[in-house]
DNA sequence: GCCGTTTTCGGCCCGACTGTTTTCAGTCG
């Protein structure tokens, strides 16, 4: 709509349903047209126009917008720093229609040369543009992992192995070996684009691109080297040839090793690491960092807590966003009172979880914090996140987040570079300085569990230990669901050799607390 | 297109930042 030159207002008030909808508690898809109707945002139009949908009654209004864009149009719209404004000078002007014309214009300098448009700004889109190309067909974990088991129900004989195996945070290809008695796999909702004798890939639901290998020898071991990096592979000396048995115990038993669980499997000190004092999920004790619909979360307090309750944590951490994040519903001074006293009579009603008032406060572009000092004696938990201004150059965000460490309210760093995986890079740290200035501040970072932060980047939590600093797995959750992002931090954790006692939150509640305090 | 109203029209979230401008448009969070 934004770009055939629909009225700006009526755009935004099919964002606005959209935006209310998301927020929604419960499906949409069970509403009634009554009911729909009565969802803050959606009204006659928009409720009708819902309705088509679910019947798949094709929407002629929509479907002529659909006809008039072309294909490429809407990754363009994916590119950072691409709004519907740029999209549609670039497509009238240049005549750009999909993401590697983007990508030509801007190397040949034509960009800078339309309407609005300059040097920095080619530069920076051709950035975002290649970081967009790069990330094309890539999965997170999160989004691979209901995949991956349903291939693997359907394919019984066939051995995972490689990165889906280790779980690396992005998913490239997932790849499995088969032997040839089992040769070739038959999968349904598989588009193959490549096959051959020994190997065929293709894309699964259209999402996650797949690779079947037939096995020379015997499945089972050639899947269990394929699991290491080739660099791991290369310092263990582990080959098809130097293994025997049939299981891998067997396998690492012939090597003269132990076991090394996969997700360390990309890593050459593994086996010196002792499996059992990594981090697993049972030892999850708090869950820290959780919003609610007082900021920008989907659920209310109660109904958090509630959940928090159901999934046996000992206590819970409620930190929505501070004022200064007016786009997330940031709290004033006067609401972040008015959740306290909810807090307290929620308190006086339930015995058998403990709840902490915290708050995420944004760090301002200074490095200073977001309320007054006096005031952030209110809170139990202060966790200081970067949200806005993400382009410092090192040293510029260095000082900023080492100002923010060195406020002595500060008890948790939260995601550290502001990265998103596959859609942002995070802005570069000093880590040696920053985790001096933790060390020396009592000050833990947090390994962000979303699956699209897991920021600490777990290559960096050996670093941070050695220096003796805490690391809380924070689900960062913005609804009851939410909360089971856990076992992703979990699992970066282990893939970073985090061990258990550097886990802030597996501490129980009054250690943690106690812990924090400065 | 939605909403609210002293209701059937008139207004619709915003602050910060950046780059391209020479006072503002576009994007982000």
């Amino acid at each position: 709509m934004e770009l055939h030159n629909e009225n700006p207002f009526k755009v935004r008030s099919f964002q606005n349903a959209y935006s209310s909808a998301k927020k929604l508690n419960e499906e949409l898809l069970s509403k009634s047209k009554e009911d729909l109707t009565l969802v803050p945002g959606i009204g006659k139009s928009v409720a009708a126009f819902i309705m088509d949908l679910r019947e798949n009654k094709p929407v002629p209004s929509f479907e002529k917008l659909v006809d008039l864009t072309p294909e490429g149009i809407r990754d363009l719209l994916q590119v950072k720093g691409m709004g519907p404004k740029r999209v549609l000078t670039l497509w009238k002007t240049l005549n750009i229609t999909d993401i590697d014309q983007l990508i030509n214009e801007c190397e040949s300098g034509n960009l800078a040369r339309a309407k609005g448009f300059g040097e920095k700004t080619q530069q920076e889109i051709l950035e975002k543009a290649l970081l967009f190309k790069e990330s094309k067909g890539k999965l997170l974990y999160s989004e691979a992992e209901k995949y991956l088991e349903i291939i693997s129900q359907s394919l019984p004989h066939a051995f995972l192995t490689g990165e889906a195996l280790r779980k690396n945070q992005i998913i490239s290809e997932a790849h499995w070996i088969i032997d040839s008695a089992y040769w070739p796999p038959v999968l349904y909702d598989l588009k193959i684009t490549e096959h051959s004798d020994e190997s065929i890939a293709g894309v699964f639901r259209d999402e996650l691109s797949v690779r079947f290998s037939k096995s020379t020898q015997n499945a089972s071991k050639t899947a269990f080297v394929e699991s290491f990096t080739p660099i791991v592979r290369e310092h263990l000396s582990i080959s098809e040839n130097n293994i025997t048995g049939t299981n891998e115990d067997d396998y690492f038993h012939s090597l003269g090793i132990s076991p090394i669980i996969p997700e360390l499997r990309w890593d050459i000190n593994a086996r010196n690491y002792n499996v059992d004092r990594l981090v697993k999920n049972a030892d999850i004790k708090g869950l820290v960092h959780c919003h609610t619909n007082y900021s920008d979360g989907v659920n209310s307090l109660q109904e958090m807590i509630d959940q928090a309750r159901n999934l046996k944590y000992e206590y819970i951490v409620i930190t929505d966003h501070s004022k200064s994040a007016g786009y997330a519903g940031g709290l004033s001074e006067e609401r972040v009172l008015q959740q306290k006293r909810e807090i307290d009579e929620i308190r006086a009603s339930v015995s058998d979880i403990v709840i902490y008032q915290g708050i995420e406060s944004d760090i301002l572009s200074d490095g200073s914090l977001d309320y007054d000092n006096d005031f952030l004696h209110n809170f139990d938990v202060i966790i200081a996140s970067v949200h806005s201004v993400l382009n410092m150059d090192e040293n510029k965000a260095t000082t900023r987040l080492i100002k923010a460490i060195e406020h002595p309210a500060t008890n948790i760093l939260g995601h550290s570079t502001g990265r998103l995986l596959l859609q942002r890079k995070g802005y570069p740290l000093n880590w040696e300085k920053i985790f001096d200035a933790c060390k020396a501040n009592k000050v833990a970072i947090e390994l962000n569990a979303n699956p699209r932060r897991l920021d600490l980047d777990f290559t960096l939590i050996r670093q941070a230990m050695d220096k003796g600093i805490m690391i809380p797995i924070n689900p960062d959750a913005h609804s009851t669901q939410g909360m089971g992002d856990v076992k992703y931090g979990v699992i970066a954790g282990r893939a970073g050799g985090l061990t258990t006692d550097f886990v802030l939150n597996a501490l129980p509640a009054r250690e943690f607390i106690s812990k924090l305090k400065k």
